[in-house]
DNA sequence: GCAATTTATCGAAGCGCTTCGAGAAAATCC
DNA sequence: GGATTTTCTCGAAGCGCTTCGATAAATTGC
């Protein structure tokens, strides 16, 4: 019995037997279009109770030229980062495309893309109605989509030509740092930065400018410390701390580009024996789960990432459908339209 | 240009069309079926490049009655978790997928299962040929698969009953403890744990006894901790220490039953100012990415986790393979194999 | 009361692919 | 050299579903 293969299961056909009715009156009842009458109706949708019928996925994407997929393309470095941020906005994505009846295929792919050799199985095939691209990934990548005419959202990573989902970094930022002006009395705040050519820091950092400019408070240079080529990994904020620590008139609060790199730089504070936040206060960006374990825990502008992946996931959908109803109406273009998700300054223990 | 929708692609028509062929025997040369002359070959792979043409994956599936997907299953809550543990065995499942030329479905369940209500929609549609779950989940669902007739595999959650892979926590927690007590000669070693009922925790348990039993050292029923109820988190680890450090004659060294309660643990001891490992050694389990990070880095049991999903997908996939040959051959069942991936024991600072 | 609608139902074509014969041509056998 | 066997090619049926007419019955309009 354990090795038994598949049950052949029922179809259409089945139930039009069963309710004494033609396959197209079935469909028609079971997508609720067209004309029935009331006892077809009942009558039929009795038999698909009896037989616990469920229309086959495939044979209807066939049919309709569709898939019911959509792709979720990130970078494979992205995706076993060790906080779990992708990760989440992949979950808060899958969770939306339930709503509407559709999964979720994941791909990675490199940092250097190449057309053709890595291009996700999924698009070669035609296996998604849309994809999400989620972080930095190869313009190659991007531009092939757009060359397959593929319809797909960036998600975290800010393009002026593409539809996309961003995070508000600048005001995030802004808020982080004017609570630190404001509410804590700081006057002097170093900025620990990596990756700084991805559009996202580049935000960050000026929200850091702007901030400092609305406060009145000359920019210092020597307190903008960046590792422009690395990632913003705990190891580079642990480097970075020992640049901080060897500043000759060091700054009293440090704003890091995310949590990250705030977390190597409060490690390395501990082993040094510096206090958080008497000695020095620390806020990072993200509010990752490991935020709320460091010791103290961290103070840092929140992200909401589920729901980031959702909104996503609806733009796209929404997208999605909407060009393929070929009826000729006409709607307004949305394909560059940028959204932007606000973010929520969460105070705890490092500031 | 923008809104312009999907591109209708080109079909095997064309290509037939273009090649001089018949559809059939361009299906035939495409999956190298049936005999087709060197000259027909060629020109019909020259018509394929030139055209670009890729099968539609829909198309095909109907026809072959398969999908080409694997669903992976696992709670909703040991997706989010903040450790990557089961994003990771998803990854290995994932890359192994492709190159069996599957796709992956997720989705996530709840802990109260309820068949119907919370059957993932891939099952409702078959739309898998397949599925991995992953972890502790309801047995009920496990019961539907069963009765759908859907293959499946258990991973990190052994059953007797099911094909299952999972890890040698057994033999992995005894490397462990045998470490502290030979290569560091402690003779006095807690156990923390919690959600008790768990067969990995259960064996984990088993290993840390017989371990001890090995050594000839009595086991010190006070000497473990746990509780049962509770999940096997950060938190949880951090409570159960304030119990450890209560211990009158209190053991040298301490076992946690996964890392993210050692890092608990670890915490609760910073916070009072308790060495590690001089005043106590601490060893976990999983080797999660934290772990590295620790200050003292945590030693630990790495598990291989890409490698985990990895093995999982192939199994399954050389099983649902296996079943769809109805050539009536007669197959060896391994339907209830149960294979265990080794630990290894990574030695850092913390013992 | 009869034309014009609206409602109800169905058969058949089609989505893009695989696969099962069948027929023709080429190669092999004695 | 005729009978087999093998190689080559193709048409057609089928996978399970949607959808476009066509036909027939019921309803409406004036």
């Amino acid at each position: 019995m354990a090795s038994q293969s598949r049950k052949k299961s029922i179809t259409i056909q089945d139930v039009a037997r069963h309710a004494n009715a033609s396959i197209s009156t079935v469909s028609n009842v079971i997508n609720g279009k067209g004309y029935a009458s009331e006892s077809k109706r009942r009558e039929i949708l009795r038999s698909v109770e009896i037989l616990g019928y469920v229309p086959l996925a495939s044979a209807r994407n066939l049919a309709l030229a569709r898939t019911q997929n959509i792709g979720f393309v990130l970078r494979e470095s992205h995706f076993t980062h060790s906080e779990p941020f992708y990760t989440r906005i992949f979950l808060g994505a899958e969770i939306e495309s339930r709503k509407h009846d559709h999964y979720v295929l994941l791909a990675t792919i490199p940092a250097d893309y190449h057309v053709g050799l890595d291009t996700p199985r999924f698009v070669r095939e035609r296996n998604v109605d849309g994809v999400i691209v989620a972080g930095k990934v190869a313009t190659a990548f991007i531009e092939e989509l757009v060359s397959v005419g593929l319809p797909f959202i960036l998600v975290d990573y800010s393009h002026s030509d593409y539809p996309c989902l961003s995070i508000d970094n600048r005001g995030g930022v802004i808020e982080a740092i004017s609570f630190l002006i404001e509410k804590r009395g700081h006057r002097s705040i170093a900025f620990l930065g990596a990756d700084m050519t991805h559009p996202s820091i580049r935000e960050r950092m000026q929200g850091y400018r702007i901030a400092l400019f609305q406060a009145g408070i000359a920019l210092n240079e020597e307190h903008v410390l960046t590792s422009d080529s690395a990632s913003p990994t705990h190891e580079t904020g642990f480097r970075l701390a020992i640049d901080f620590f060897r500043l000759q008139n060091r700054p009293t609060a440090v704003f890091c580009v995310n949590d990250a790199m705030a977390l190597g730089f409060m490690r390395y504070a501990h082993e040094q024996g510096v206090r958080i936040p008497e000695d020095v206060a620390l806020i990072g960006f993200d509010d990752v789960d490991g935020a709320v374990f460091a010791s103290p825990p961290l103070t840092t502008v929140r992200v909401f990432k589920e729901q980031f992946g959702e909104m996503a996931m609806r733009q796209l959908i929404e997208k999605v459908e909407g060009s393929s109803r070929s009826d000729g109406s006409y709607r307004y273009d949305r394909t560059t339209a940028r959204l932007i998700l606000s973010t929520e300054l969460v105070v705890r223990g490092s500031a």
